[in-house]
DNA sequence: CATTTGTTCTATCAACACTAGAACAAGTAG
DNA sequence: CTACTTGTTCTAGTGTTGATAGAACAAATG
């Protein structure tokens, strides 16, 4: 399994990780019963702080993708999500949208997550 | 012209305040040539920071949506999106469907940029 | 002229992400 | 049983950023 974690983005480094184990899951690229890497291990070939790392699994774990046990390490427990490609393609559109309206990137993400909280 | 700010949301206050200009002239509810609140009028009245409301402006200003000048305050620029309506609706899906994955604002915002980047 | 309004500056405070190191608990593997 | 692995919990320091606060200034208005 392979991360990218770019600390120039916007996104916490915590969260970007979130994000792209979630995505692995929905995609199938990580399977039911599959092991992450042990936090110590992905944080030194990530470059990060173990606490970062197990901040992202512990919040992984609260939302039931994967479970965490010691001495095993994280196993993933949720399955592919059958229409995540709705969510890729409800994107793309939104993008098109806002690309007419001249919206900048950072404008239509803050719409976005304006309309999370509604 | 009626602004929202709630503290307790994670978007920051100037931000909201951004989004809420930018929405308001996209809708048309600002007309160009229309005039907003002094910013310090606007920070009294929202119970901000003067420099909070500046800062708005001026990220709004960058965006080409008003014109700041001196004992004149600022000044829509910008006109209406002839379909900002198909936007919103778009974004709604999105929201939708990133509810159904129990993607988190932040996650799917990043993935928004990522699309716009392709 | 006085007033309005944006601009620029310094400064402080709080929250938060991240890092760091240590000790500990519970499971695994020999 | 022992050694090792791995997550858990704790304290603590650092840096960034949002927000606040106040002051002086510049330019346009009336």
């Amino acid at each position: 399994m392979l991360f990218r974690i770019d600390p120039s983005l916007d996104e916490t480094l915590f969260a970007q990780l979130v994000t792209q184990v979630r995505l692995a899951v929905a995609q199938g690229v990580l399977q039911p019963g599959e092991r992450l890497p042990a936090a110590r291990e992905l944080a030194a070939s990530l470059d990060l702080n173990v606490h970062t790392v197990l901040r992202a699994y512990q919040l992984l774990r609260d939302d039931g993708l994967i479970e965490l046990r010691r001495g095993r390490g994280a196993i993933v427990t949720a399955r592919p999500a059958a229409d995540h490609a709705k969510l890729l393609a409800a994107i793309d559109e939104v993008v098109r949208e806002a690309r007419a309206l001249r919206f900048s990137p950072e404008a239509t993400a803050t719409l976005l997550k304006e309309a999370f909280s509604s």
